[in-house]
DNA sequence: TATGAATGAGAATTCATTCAT
DNA sequence: AATGAATGAATTCTCATTCAT
């Protein structure tokens, strides 16, 4: 029967980020329960409260985000190419739904640090992008995230996006230098 | 008793529109009625509903910044200044508050005619900024302004804001051409 | 509209006295409401929630008792004489009930406060009874009062209780003294 | 196998009772069942609900009052001395306890049974102290039970109560006549 | 048989809106 | 016209009980 929870921990997560993109932050647990299949009681075993379920929605988002990065950071490209595939890939993640859902409770530990461990891997990335010339130097890596998280956690972000192409040329070094 | 309707009506957007940008978009019509010295009764006589008030807000900040970008056009500069000016102005205004506000009701006639009035001018100006030549030409100036909105009705926007910096960067035309 | 407030807020008070005797500690707060003729909106007007009600009842019912003893001191008789009347008075209200909601929220200010005052006046009173040679000298005042407690405070208190008969004559001075 | 389920149906009583002791009767069924190192399902085969739980608690205690009371009743003195000792006794007991947790649940057959057994060896004991002179004889047997029940299931009760020894001497056949 | 996951009715509380004064 | 009391539907959460494994 731990089988059947775990499935059914999942298909909850699964069922809130669906409806969440769908009808906004408003949806009832009971309404998550039933899309889940679920009744709400099983919901609330699950998580405690709503707070700790969307929590757990951004963690695994999260989780799935840091995975994604460190398996591109592997390959064996100009980190420039890297990067624009990780703003690319973020860009195609509801992060900014997640980043509206969560910006409600300020808190929650866990989810900072997870949060950190993404940074420092895109920060680090960044650096090494600019040592390789090809990212402006006259921006510390962390301003270079927070452009990033501004045109990446955004409603309309998706692939071919301008917004990101624009800050992606207004990032990169002049040619000429 | 026209001066004094008109006087508490203003009251209301305004304590409105404080209490929204500092207790979030959760606060109460009563607390929004105290705060601006009334009770809710007289909220509810200028406003039929909360979605009513909220459209106000909306219409109020972009009437304000319409008559703002109509003065800013006035000046004989290069278009380019212009825009950038215009640019750091919208960065100042509560934006970012008033878009999510406004974000649940997606309809609103007549505040999507003012929003309509506003883009055209900042179109306009974009084009001519690209007919200057100092805007770069391979974006349409809706796209232009896609990535205007993306910036400046953000959260973090402010004056001397990294994003807004990269952003307009990235718009220049590169000075080789 | 003060008054009609008011007389709510009493009506509210005296419907979920009596619904908490008739049908235990459980009722809910809707069907207070509607005992009182009023929807569980207005209930929580004026009560923030249930402790606070629960609290009111309590004070409200202190407020009473005290007053009741203070008149009942007064009299030019006997402080042995007065003391039984109190006692009488007592185990005709029902303090058990009050006794058994407010046993839950330990804490409450405010409704410790009064029920010190009470305390204080039964103190006395014992005190001077005891000095009247009518009550035995061998227990504390505060013993006493732990004794009246006990069985005045005590679902099948009531007029003519054995219960409060005996503890009289428990309480007693041995008359060959 | 009957040893366990046996053993199981104690562990289960005894944690129960000592939960409800702890943490008020509000108690879970869930908590009920870890404290006794079972789960719920458990817990539900030996008892078919709560009220079924509670009766049981209620029957466990009454059993083991009775026995009590009846090797009291052995012993070769004086009514008043064994009416004492079981007085004191009681008041040792967790019947402050049972009694709240059966208020509840009127009904309960087999428990009022065994309650009114009970009754009847301390009604005998009673009337033998009267006619042994110990116990005032203007109150009939059953009215002083109502004292013993009233000071004795009784939250504060307990060894050197007060209040048991003013309703004791309250009892007591004036020395004089 | 023991287990603990699932269930869902029910309880407390909130808040946009209405209405009597 | 202004006030704030009243309303009740909607929401979150709890817990006794059932049931699949």
């Amino acid at each position: 029967m731990r089988t059947d929870a775990r499935r059914n921990r999942e298909r909850i997560v699964a069922a809130a980020l669906d409806l969440f993109a769908e009808r906004g932050p408003g949806v009832g647990m009971d309404e998550i329960a039933r899309a889940a299949g679920l009744g709400v009681g099983t919901l609330y075993r699950h998580f405690p409260d709503r707070r700790a379920l969307v929590e757990e929605i951004a963690m695994s988002a999260l989780r799935r985000l840091r995975e994604r990065i460190e398996a591109l950071c592997e390959a064996e490209e100009p980190r420039w190419d890297v990067l624009t595939r990780v703003v690319w890939h973020c860009a195609a993640e509801p992060l900014a739904l997640i980043k509206s859902l969560t910006g409600a409770h300020p808190g929650a530990e866990e989810r900072l640090r997870l949060q950190d461990e993404v940074d420092r891997l895109l920060a680090d990335l960044v650096k090494r992008a600019q040592d390789e010339g090809a990212v402006r130097r006259d921006l510390a890596p962390a301003e270079v995230l927070e452009v990033f998280a501004a045109t990446v956690c955004r409603p309309g972000a998706g692939a071919d996006d301008v917004v990101i192409k624009v800050m992606l040329d207004g990032l990169k070094r002049p040619e000429d230098a």
